[in-house]
DNA sequence: GAGTGGTCTAGACCACGAA
DNA sequence: TCGTGGTCTAGACCACTCA
């Protein structure tokens, strides 16, 4: 058995069995719904523990690469692209995905106090905030309308960074180190004000999509409050979910 | 230390460990972002090993409940409610989670054989499907209108069960014993058609929240498609999200 | 340097499914 | 009856954080 498994490296063990079944289901597209060998087969031909084969399994049940079935055995779930599922994509990843060039414009960036969003933000009513107001483009025409708030403490003058070809995510994460960790979102169906409809270039009242979305970091403070209008005809909110 | 565990019981230790630990954090609701007791103190501490305590922790980080920081230790997400991430409710449990009274009205259901829903559910173009199309209720107001479509082979005779009481999901499971493992969601802004409309007694071509829902077998087969059209002011779609 | 979570090992027993 | 995944144990070493 070729000695595949680097054990001084960096990678985990149970990542490099992780890569090795993932390879090894795409090279077996043709047989459907294929069983892998056992747990204890693996763990032998690979040379490594029972427990770091389930360990690399557990990441790939639960990125749906593959489901168990307790006395039968473990089986890829083939023949079919398997997203991850909950995984919240950013506007900008999921652009790419689509085939489509994404940008962004700033419409205003500025400081502020409100007792509202503070409110909303989960802090103090006269924590300073900044607020950014962004056009979503995808291949150069209006996609969306974004209108971001964060408490200014968390992310000092990024206001005056490039917001434009730069993810606000990236920026949060590089730039300002923040561990975002989980989005809360509320999807609705509403119509378009005047503004945001002439943004979009749409007809005021018609449909948009509406998204809002709290993200928290690790330790459950809120680092962004987030509201979306979508053109629906450009844009529609996808998602794989476990049941 | 309280014999709190049944250790020839039903229950896993670890789900033991986990329900343990939830009561903890929720006791301390005061303390922010409390830290918990290290890993192995807990072991020694609840009598059972540490890889037992890291199955429990592991779910609650799933659950968006916990969270770890190596080198420093393991705390709780407090002050929130965490509900988990990435997971599926149904209608009916959405509705009594905001406490609504759901209840639903079958305006039909049939049995034909389409080739153009055939390819969506990826059978074969003649197989015989069963369609049902539902108006949901909540406390007694229109809150949607829903059609599911299945592969009949699935579930022989559903169309003359009640579905009026029990959820969909409920009666695939419980009746015809289909493991359903994760749904694909599309969702989407669109103007109400007039039938639509006349059903959830809103104007034609106002705003409705658009779904669309592919439910998967863990083997891959696609157990049901379902369409659904809801009343903006009466529902939202909710989700935690992990990033 | 002491304590933490992250990784890894070599065993063990159980309930379940298939032959 | 035999093999499967599910659960559980008692150890071990590592990289990291914090005082």
């Amino acid at each position: 058995m070729p000695q595949l498994l680097h054990r001084r490296g960096p990678i985990p063990l149970y990542t490099q069995v992780k890569e090795h079944l993932r390879a090894r289901i795409s090279g077996d597209e043709a047989s459907d719904a294929s069983r892998l060998p056992s747990e204890r087969e693996l763990a032998k031909e690979l040379g490594v523990s029972r427990v770091t084969v389930r360990q690399a399994l557990r990441e790939l049940i639960e990125e749906g690469a593959v489901f168990t079935a307790p006395g039968r055995g473990t089986f890829a779930v083939s023949a079919r692209l398997a997203p991850a599922t909950g995984r919240l994509t950013s506007f900008t990843q999921e652009m790419i995905d689509r085939g489509i060039a994404p940008s962004s414009r700033v419409l205003a960036a500025d400081e502020l106090v409100d007792a509202h969003l503070a409110e909303i933000l989960q802090v103090h009513e006269d924590t300073p905030l900044v607020r950014i107001r962004r056009l979503r483009l995808g291949d150069d025409e209006p996609v969306a309308v974004e209108t971001s708030v964060l408490p200014a403490e968390l992310c000092p003058g990024i206001a005056t960074l490039d917001l434009e070809t730069r993810s606000l995510y990236e920026t949060l994460r590089t730039i300002y180190r923040l561990r975002l960790h989980a989005s809360e979102l509320v999807v609705e169906s509403r119509q378009a004000e005047w503004g945001t409809a002439g943004l979009l270039h749409i007809a005021p009242d018609s449909p948009v999509l509406f998204i809002e979305r709290r993200t928290l970091l690790a330790d459950g403070r809120i680092a962004e409050f987030v509201r979306s209008w979508y053109r629906p005809d450009r844009y529609q909110f996808r998602m794989r979910l476990a049941l």
